[in-house]
DNA sequence: CCATTAATTCAATAACTATTGAGATATTGA
DNA sequence: TCAATATCTCAATAGTTATTGAATTAATGG
């Protein structure tokens, strides 16, 4: 993750559409949703305007596609993700690791819903 | 960390000179540094431009000021950070704990610069 | 091959954002 | 109080981005 991509993927997680498709692919999982059903889940937006946001964050590698049949399967670009957050955080601990460890535990959270394995 | 604040803090990163205050301002820890400062790294960019840049990112709660004489010190808001990665990822491991365990990998990695407890 | 479904592309418009330069405010020390 | 330093505010302008609606491309089944 260089800083061109970061701006990239920053801007487009900066609109409201676009932020709730990636946290929608997000908890989606990777086998990812079809564009319509996206759609759908964006109070019915029109499929030109989807079209619009789904390539936009296509084009900044925070999602994927695949075609299947009729439909675009878009899902979650994990490791992009993964890289952005990184990105923003790096270094954050010169000194003062006390200061981002709070981050850390806060990421973590998320991995253990519902398991008792949390050795992640 | 709900979608309104998210969504000011991405738009917030998504601008060159911003995203490279916050990164700069993460590194330089808790202390902070002032807006002149902060200016000169940033190509020597004018006061004003500098001025509009800082309190966008102040406004989006991504970073705090304080007077310090005739200086105005800026300093990184860690939780607001933590909030927004804790955000951005929540609910991603729904069934799927080995897709996000990289992203808190990565993020913990900043964190161990040169120490060997990295029990965090 | 035609109709249908799914999604994309394009042009026009409206709305938003960054930069510049001039001027204002705040703090300090002489 | 005056001059200098540090930063902010404001208005104008240039540049960027989102939405709409119509037209287009792609895949499937009858």
């Amino acid at each position: 993750m260089d800083e061109k991509q970061a701006l990239s993927a920053f801007a487009a997680l900066s609109q409201e559409t676009r932020l709730r498709i990636v946290r929608l692919l997000v908890t989606a999982g990777p086998e990812g949703m079809p564009a319509g059903a996206i759609g759908e889940a964006m109070d019915g937006a029109s499929s030109s305007r989807m079209s619009f946001h789904l390539s936009h964050l296509e084009q900044s590698g925070l999602i994927a596609s695949r075609r299947d049949g009729r439909s675009i399967i878009y899902s979650a670009a994990y490791p992009a993700l993964s890289g952005l957050v990184e990105f923003l955080m790096r270094d954050c601990c010169q000194g003062h690791p006390e200061v981002c460890t709070p981050a850390v535990a806060a990421l973590a959270a998320c991995c253990v819903p519902a398991k008792d394995n949390a050795h992640a």
